[in-house]
DNA sequence: CCGCGCCGTCAAGATCGCGTCAAGGGTCGT
DNA sequence: ACGACCCTTGACGCGATCTTGACGGCGCGG
């Protein structure tokens, strides 16, 4: 399921919220300020925040300011104040709702159902690691295990893969890899897009004949299929 | 620009909408009952929908209801019932956001700079996706789904969906089908379309001797029908 | 009733795009 | 300077896709 940050400086709402949500299901962190909020996200980046503007320390918009610096995830602003102009602010500096206190619960409810409906839709943003019932990819680390053996991968096989990886199991155009990959001015040398797809099969794919997970959309692009089917 | 679609019946409501969207180059069009929304709908997809829910003639949520049938647009719902209940009822439908009225139009137009950024961040193309009763195509995954089965489409098959589809519904002539899909130059070579008609229907069509969505027109060209009535 | 035009259908040949391989050259570390 | 590694590039075979021509059915008008 989705793991969801809730950002509130008051225990109660926060008691109150986790134990809705993960009533539902969701996983759930909880920070009663914007430095532990901060703390908390990168430590362990959520599918979903819900952030309160009214923090002790930091403001809850320049919260949200530093999270949209270094991701895209789907935050629900909450706020006791009502004025539009509050949250005209709020939403264009990325929220992508705006709820204000106090609210009924199913009402926030559905608004998480919402952002994270979206969210899958997109085929959720970027992602550190991919894993497949036949090898991993770590892409911090740089790491590969295919089969349980590790696998080294040369610097233009991890680009290839990351921009790939970026949208796991949505096809990527020839065009957008090329220039990803190897820079604005390419896009038509559909050859290298062979080759690399061919060697990283051989290292990746159970049988390289028979792709499973990289797959050619012919004549569009590639594709990394993750779900297991 | 984007191109806006609002549905209220309340005129003086869709003329105050309408002013300020157009004064931020929004495209406007507007509906003042269910019916005319679905017509509009049909012919000329917006990129965003704003829906009043107390219609004359349909109600709001049928009108959203028939929508998310074969579309996935954002649709701001906006509505003078305060009931969290009829809130979580249009967000799970498929709304995007709910505009308790009444509103600022500051924070309405927020809303919808919201709903229409993040379209943009998916890579939103004109055409997203087709859904009848019997198959799916989603154009920017080069997807397609007929009678529960994913079915391949070839480019060129793809390309002339996707000309087709630009306008649901409508008589497109063959000779712009034959230079939109095989470049100027081309509008006399009947037998393409006649090749491709075909092959689409045998992949797509419940019953390919009797074209039900990809339909005919004698001496004229073609029309993709989507709507099931 | 017959001929004409238009569409659906089929199949064969031409073409395109992808997978595959290997050679050549550049770069970096030793 | 040498070797290992990596990127680029060209060539080739094969299967999928596109093109092209032919045939039959249907509707319409003469």
């Amino acid at each position: 399921m989705s793991s969801i940050l809730v950002v509130d400086d008051e225990p109660h709402l926060v008691r109150t919220l986790a134990i809705n949500l993960r009533a539902r299901d969701y996983t759930v962190e909880t920070a009663g300020d914007g430095r532990t909020a901060l703390q908390s996200f990168h430590d362990a980046p959520p599918d979903l925040v819900v952030l309160d503007l009214g923090l002790p320390d930091l403001d809850g918009v320049e919260v949200l300011r530093r999270v949209r610096q270094v991701s895209d995830v789907p935050v629900i602003v909450l706020s006791a104040r009502t004025d539009s102009v509050d949250k005209v602010e709020a939403l264009d500096l990325g929220a992508d709702d705006y709820v204000t206190k106090p609210f009924a619960m199913d009402e926030l409810l559905a608004r998480v159902r919402v952002a994270l409906r979206r969210r899958a839709a997109d085929g959720g943003s970027s992602v550190a690691a991919v894993r497949t019932p036949h090898f991993t990819l770590d892409f911090a680390e740089r790491r590969a295990v295919a089969a349980g053996a590790e696998v080294r991968l040369t610097p233009t096989e991890w680009s290839l893969l990351e921009v790939l990886a970026r949208r796991p199991g949505h096809l990527v155009s020839q065009r957008e890899l090329l220039r990803e990959v190897w820079g604005p001015g390419y896009g038509r040398e559909s050859n290298y897009l062979r080759v690399y797809a061919n060697q990283l099969r051989r290292k990746l794919e159970p049988d390289p004949a028979v792709p499973r997970y990289l797959v050619t959309e012919p004549g569009q692009g590639y594709r990394l299929v993750v779900s297991a089917d």
